[in-house]
DNA sequence: CTTGATCCTCTAGCCACTTGAAGATGCATC
DNA sequence: GATGCATCTTCAAGTGGCTAGAGGATCAAG
């Protein structure tokens, strides 16, 4: 397999190009060789890593938690420990994100099937929301920044 | 009732005081009267504005559709689609959010419940990451920020 | 009159990128 | 060899929705 120029790479791990110059800069991908011209060469392992850092980002491991975890891949000799830790802590904050959705996702249904067609004067969607009737309890606040 | 000062508002719809002079920055709460000291003074009509802002806030709304939403609230004799529209545009992507968040839950139990013991050379977990044979499809990233 | 809580403005930081400016290089075509 | 366009380079700034901190003024209680 020959070498690969950033674009090659990017579209073989499906990211983008800037996002593996980032990566570079926070140090998750090394610094790849250059030609004379000074464009990045990539080997054939960094497809690998790179599709190791985006599985781990969709399944929402934090950037620090990639790190250890490229960090225990490159030491096979050391304990997995870590890594069966990170792993947990993600299944948690994955189990508490489903639960606070499950329940904006009761609300809104109900909102959204009590639909309404007149003035806004008598809109149930924003009486649901000035409602403090239906409220949720205390979660935090959920979140609208799922991209894609 | 009488007025209330930021912090009074903000513990009364359980806000922090930061949070409401952000609100007013962007436009979602107007700017109060001032005492001669320059400090705000919300009159008790801020604290249901304001409750209705963290409401949808909590729902996933993003800023500029609570911005519409507002502006339907303050406008009850236009017709009330616009809200009816972005009530449904929320509920498709909580569900959405919570599709993509059953089959990370999925993988990471997978991987967490393989649990090892041993060098991360046989780690299951970094297995898992390095595999793309039960790789999730082409979703996007998941996101790690529900915060509280 | 002092103490401590609260308030003010302004700036910077968070996360994980994304976008844009301004320019160099590479490759195909005329 | 000139043209044109895609791709590459670096660096800076923007995104969303706040949160945190600096440095100072003011308030209420004792």
């Amino acid at each position: 397999m020959p070498p690969h120029s950033i674009g090659e790479l990017a579209s073989l791990a499906d990211v983008k190009p800037p996002t593996i110059r980032f990566y570079e800069q926070i140090g998750l991908m090394p610094a790849p060789r250059r030609t004379a011209s000074d464009r990045r060469v990539y080997e054939p392992e960094a497809v690998a890593r790179l599709a190791f850092i985006k599985h781990a980002r969709q399944l929402g491991f934090p950037v620090e938690a990639i790190r250890t975890l490229l960090d225990l891949a490159d030491h096979p000799e050391r304990s997995c420990g870590d890594a069966n830790r990170l792993a947990q802590q993600q299944l948690a904050a994955v189990e508490q994100k489903l639960s606070l959705l499950a329940s904006l996702r009761t609300e809104l249904s109900r909102m959204v099937s009590a639909g309404c067609d007149g003035p806004a004067g008598e809109c149930r969607v924003i009486e649901s929301l000035s409602d403090h009737g239906h409220c949720l309890g205390d979660h935090g606040p959920a979140d609208s920044t799922i991209r894609s």
